[in-house]
DNA sequence: AGCACGCCGACT
DNA sequence: GTCGGCGTGCTC
């Protein structure tokens, strides 16, 4: 051993090291390490950025950058966090590479919670004293928090004094005189799942599938399955004996759910597969909660977190094994920030971690259909119904042979269905992909058409509120006595349905049943859709009238008629995926109906009852569907034979938007295998007072994408005033 | 993302 | 004459 040069020893404490910081910046930033202290790639820091201090993360080990050793300030301490995950440093780099944003707004959502990391989190709880100290004056404050605390629990003084509607030096007065004592936090994750808990009993062909996968993830190693079934097949159950097998060996499971409002009934049912809880991340936890989940998740102490995309970010080392349930659903492309689409990349989330995936629908996704077919994903097939339940049949009403009474939208032939249904005491639900009452109003007298100032869209009416609403920038306004192009009196008129008008005709069809709407502008959160479902479920509920909430995995035995009031919807536009998506929604509305014994039916009203997409859901095939459309996109180089990128051009001014993105489609790469289309006006052309405009890159797969695209804007002069979005992969054509 | 610097409208 | 609007630019 040669002595310790200075050189050797700035290798293990170097004098300067990379903090990736949870900003948009082009990179990371460099900082001194001051003499003494150890930080190492992965190490949750504070670091001074202007005349603030903020947490970042040590991302390298700095290279001698083009930064001077002078510029540089000093890391002023550790966060009390364990270290990121090299796979997530690993994962945020590859997203960002990939989305074409900046690491740091990447590592952004991997650091959700960073106020709360800077103070050292003094979660204190506080319970009340044994005994009152003498003399306590009991203000009518205090007497609220002592009311709260009369039951012995102990809280989180921020989530008292919030509960309580007292400020916090309410409680620390109480502190301070002794009426309230410190507790001791006890600390997460006592609850290891019981592995043998309740195994539902699996039938042959759930119990081959459920030990492939268990054997892939005993195995280890990166792997990709579809588990493809119909809605009632077991698919959840199935799953469950991987988590178990992952538990078995100690990894770390993330299931990613579509929605939050499916969350309640998956964790209910997790906690009596294994007797333990889940621990659930979403974007909308808040304060305490979400700080408490996120370290408990930091800290190796939850062994299984179910989320939804943004639970793809969380510090999760050691993952055994991710699911992806309802995979197919369009909500996992996330629109806004960071375009990214979850299931796509959880699998490199996955690749990254050495650990199986599991992606799970009955009706996957062309692109993930396409990868089974090529080989690149294993297929495990989920034949029959458990327990024998029938599946519905499905039928379509010509509405053009029986069209509805003029200002209705129930057909004849469906609502003699419903009324046959609900006689027998029978549920019915009633599906329309449209929130509100009326979609457009128009004034008779001039034929003014009610419309969004800041976007290309119509204002929906919401008689509920009495207000018209933009449904893409939340522009709300009182709805108008006369109108406000002619002011003529009394001359506004509502078209077409939504699902509140929908149920003002249902009421008016069957007075005497109990009728609900579910519809997101109406249930406020997760909770409020849970009760919905408990209700339905528990019959309590006749007819549920609904947008696509209704039509999520939820199981209602006495549900037997399923009426789609639209079933074209979706289906005239020019977007790429509105067959599929028509095709999946649909099957999930029909999934609904008939589980248990009794068999389900499903009617579709259309205008179209010969087009591809309904003959197929009618005939319950599947395959007929997705080999249209799949030669459909092959023919066109679309996805997935193709990839897409949008390129989104906006500016407040639409002239100026408009020459840009002549601009760009003027110096566009020359290259073989890719193409420029537009630009165009985007389909909302205005959009919360921007003019957009819109060019769609499509490349034949095998080509670098993102280097072109990075080229190409590198070498076009944008102006100041203009914004250019790059979507990779762009699902929605909106 | 913040926060500062910097250039044009209504106020003590 | 100043206070203040938010456009542009920088932060290791």
């Amino acid at each position: 051993m040669t002595p310790e040069k200075p050189e050797a020893n700035t290798k293990q404490n170097p004098a300067r090291v990379a903090v990736l910081l949870p900003l948009p910046l082009s990179g990371a930033y460099d900082y001194a390490v001051p003499t003494g202290m150890d930080a190492k790639p992965g190490d949750f820091v504070a670091v001074p950025l202007g005349k603030r201090v903020m947490a970042g993360v040590v991302w390298d080990i700095g290279a001698d950058a083009d930064v001077a050793a002078e510029k540089l300030r000093p890391i002023e301490g550790f966060l009390d966090t364990p270290p990121m995950p090299l796979e997530l440093r690993r994962f945020v780099d590859w997203v960002a590479a990939y989305t074409m944003t900046p690491p740091g707004a990447v590592l952004r959502m991997a650091m959700s919670v960073s106020a709360a990391l800077l103070p050292p989190a003094p979660a204190t709880a506080l319970r009340l004293a044994d005994q009152l100290p003498e003399g306590l004056r009991i203000t009518p404050p205090r007497r609220r928090v002592l009311d709260l605390l009369a039951d012995g629990r102990s809280w989180l003084a921020g989530d008292l004094a919030l509960e309580a509607g007292v400020s916090s030096a309410v409680i620390r007065g109480l502190a301070d005189l002794g009426a309230l004592v410190p507790v001791i936090l006890p600390e997460f994750g006592a609850m290891e799942p019981n592995p043998a808990r309740e195994p539902a009993e699996l039938s042959g062909d759930q119990r081959d599938v459920a030990e492939t996968l268990a054997q892939l993830v005993h195995q280890g190693g990166f792997s990709v399955s579809l588990l493809d079934g119909v809605t009632g097949a077991g698919k959840t159950e199935v799953y469950f004996a991987a988590i178990e097998a992952a538990l078995a060996q100690g990894k770390r499971c993330l299931v990613l759910l579509p929605e939050i409002a499916l969350s309640g009934q998956w964790l209910d049912r997790f906690r009596q597969r294994f007797g333990a809880s889940a621990v659930l991340w979403h974007s909308e936890l808040r304060g305490s909660e979400r700080v408490r989940s996120w370290r408990r998740i930091a800290r190796g102490l939850a062994p299984v977190v179910v989320g939804a995309r943004s639970a793809l970010f969380l510090p999760l080392g050691d993952l055994g094994l991710i699911v992806v349930d309802e995979e197919h659903e369009a909500s996992f492309k996330q629109e806004d920030g960071v375009l990214y689409h979850a299931r796509d990349m959880a699998v490199v989330r996955a690749q990254i971690a050495a650990a199986p995936i599991v992606l799970v629908s009955a009706t996957p996704s062309l692109e993930t259909l396409t990868n089974a077919e090529q080989g690149r994903y294993r297929p495990l097939h989920l034949p029959d119904r458990h327990a024998g339940a029938a599946l519905p049949s499905v039928s379509a009403i010509d509405i053009r042979k029986t069209p509805p009474a003029r200002g209705s939208w129930i057909s004849p032939p469906l609502r003699a269905a419903l009324a046959e249904t609900l006689e027998k005491g029978d549920q019915a639900m009633l599906f329309l992909n449209r929130r509100g009452y009326a979609p457009l109003t128009l004034c008779r007298a001039c034929g003014h058409r009610m419309q969004c100032p800041n976007c290309t869209a119509w204002l929906v009416e919401h008689r509920l509120l009495g207000r018209l609403i933009c449904h893409h920038c939340g522009y709300g306004r009182k709805i108008p006595q006369t109108c406000p192009q002619c002011e003529a009196t009394d001359s506004l008129i509502a078209c077409g349905p939504g699902v509140e008008r929908l149920a003002e005709e249902a009421a008016a069809l069957f007075p005497d049943i109990r009728q609900a709407v579910m519809a997101s502008d109406q249930l406020h959160g997760a909770e409020a859709a849970a009760e919905m479902i408990r209700r339905m479920a528990a019959h309590e509920i006749d007819l549920l009238i609904g947008t696509q909430m209704i039509a999520k995995g939820h199981h209602f035995p006495g549900l037997t008629l399923v009426g789609v009031v639209d079933a074209d919807l979706g289906l005239g536009g020019g977007d790429l995926r509105a067959g599929e998506r028509t095709y999946q929604l649909l099957h999930q509305v029909a999934g609904r109906a008939g589980r248990a014994e009794r068999p389900g039916r499903v009617m579709l009203q259309t205008a179209m009852p010969d087009h591809p997409v309904i003959a197929a859901l009618v005939a319950g095939d599947r395959d007929r569907f997705i080999a249209a459309e799949s030669a459909e996109r092959e023919a066109h180089g679309m996805p997935p034979f193709g990839r897409l990128a949008a390129l989104i051009v906006s500016s407040p001014s639409a002239d100026l938007a408009q020459r840009t993105a002549r601009a760009l489609a003027r110096s566009a790469p020359r290259v073989d295998g890719l193409t420029v289309l537009g630009p165009a006006p985007a389909p909302l052309a205005l959009l919360r007072g921007r003019h957009r405009y819109r060019l769609l890159v499509k490349a034949r797969r095998d080509l670098a994408l993102q280097k072109y695209l990075r080229h190409w804007l590198e070498a076009t002069d944008i102006p100041n005033a203009v914004r250019v979005i790059i979507d990779i992969d762009p699902q929605s054509f909106l």
